[in-house]
DNA sequence: AAATCGGGGCA
DNA sequence: TGCCCAGATTT
């Protein structure tokens, strides 16, 4: 999809330099994209961020730190993370001489744990395989656990001033709305398409304000939501601001496509304050977890219970939709009451009679949660 | 309730 | 190679 705009006005007010209008454009790209990287830099300088504490003392230890916790945070949350784990760990050796559980204990609440680990095992990597200083060659950062392309790329660029572009989800936004990016980044060919761009764009000199810039940008003006366009440095040549519609950029994952609802009915067994659950096969959904016993259907339920003439009839609750990420599920949960617990139904370890006042440990599906709750189910007696 | 985020791990 | 996942936060 391309949507030329105004060109750049100095440029438009000229008399055309060619009459094919093919041409003309190309060269109007050219113009725009060389001056994109400009326009970034001179909006960097009057309202970048420049005094986060990993902006200080620029080493690649401190970049990579903070790098890892941005993946996953937003910088107001992150800044007493980074300097409570700089004051313990102050260089890569320290880190990498830590108990993996004191490096989790500092992370804790951050989330993402693994990312903690990672970072602990790469510590340990350059500890052992690169005497203790932080690699420069790009590949080997590369090579470092919890490491990707970008990351090594922020990492030596923000750090040394090395020439690598970026593309997190910052740059991601703000690069797929310029374009008018079509697909979803998540998609292998749409991200190569963006880093294309990434290599395009960025500037020969100036990389480490580029790519701070970058994701500065993305973080406070070119947002999820309600982004201010009107305060872009790059708002004259957006294509998605030229449709109208720059949030519907990037393209959100393609939703799966959710099934038709399925019907289930649910048996909630009771025999004074024990209801009976049962335990569900290790695969598919809930498994592992306790769940009342499911029927296709009405006529399927009254047919199990057929061998329990003491139950009682049948009562239907209010029924409910739980939904997944992919299909719905209509639950309509049946209520019968027991006279006494049948042997039979004793029998079997995946069978379980839960009391509701002494709750066994034991997963429950979030429905199951929810029919425990039933003001049905609680004893009325009691 | 849904989308999100960059990299790891798996088919 | 491409797909799914973590896990807490934001919308």
């Amino acid at each position: 999809m391309t949507v030329h705009k105004e060109p750049i006005p100095s440029f438009a007010l000229t008399a055309p330099l060619c009459s094919d209008p093919a041409i003309l454009f190309y060269i109007v790209d050219i113009v725009n994209t060389a001056s994109f990287a400009q326009r970034v830099l001179t909006w960097y300088e009057q309202h970048g961020r420049k005094t986060l504490p990993w902006q200080q003392q620029k080493t690649p230890y401190r970049v990579w730190v903070s790098e890892i916790m941005l993946q996953q945070t937003q910088v107001a949350t992150v800044i007493p993370y980074y300097e409570r784990f700089m004051a313990r760990f102050s260089d890569v050796v320290s880190l990498a001489n830590a108990e993996p559980d004191e490096v989790l204990h500092l992370w804790t609440g951050l989330g993402y744990y693994a990312r903690a680990r990672n970072l602990h095992k790469a510590a340990r990597v350059i500890r052992d395989h690169y005497q203790g200083q932080f690699p420069e060659q790009f590949e080997e950062v590369l090579g470092l656990p919890g490491i990707g392309r970008s990351t090594a790329g922020a990492v030596l660029s923000l750090s040394l001033g090395q020439h690598h572009g970026i593309l997190d989800g910052n740059v991601k936004r703000v690069l797929a709305r310029w374009q008018a990016q079509d697909g979803w980044p998540g998609k292998k060919d749409v991200e190569n398409a963006l880093w294309q761009l990434v290599e395009q764009l960025t500037p020969p000199r100036g990389v480490t304000q580029y790519n701070q810039a970058m994701m500065d940008l993305g973080a406070t003006i070119c947002t999820r939501s309600k982004p201010q366009c009107e305060l872009c440095p790059v708002q004259n040549d957006c294509q998605a601001l030229a449709l109208g519609t720059p949030t519907a950029f990037p393209h959100s994952k393609p939703k799966k496509t959710v099934q038709p609802a399925k019907q289930a009915s649910l048996l909630l067994l009771k025999q004074g304050r024990q209801i009976l659950l049962v335990q569900r096969p290790p695969q598919g959904i809930w498994g592992g977890l306790y769940c009342f016993p499911e029927f296709h259907d009405e006529h399927e339920l009254r047919h199990w219970l057929k061998r329990y003439p003491d139950a009682s009839e049948p009562t239907p609750l209010p029924g409910f939709r739980h939904t997944f990420s992919h299909f719905h599920l209509d639950i309509t949960p049946w209520l019968v009451e027991l006279g006494q617990i049948p042997d039979e139904i004793m029998a079997g370890s995946e069978r379980l009679w839960y009391n509701l006042e002494q709750p066994a440990s034991v997963g429950l599906a979030a429905a199951t949660k929810k029919l425990l709750a039933y003001p049905q189910l609680q004893e009325r007696n009691h």
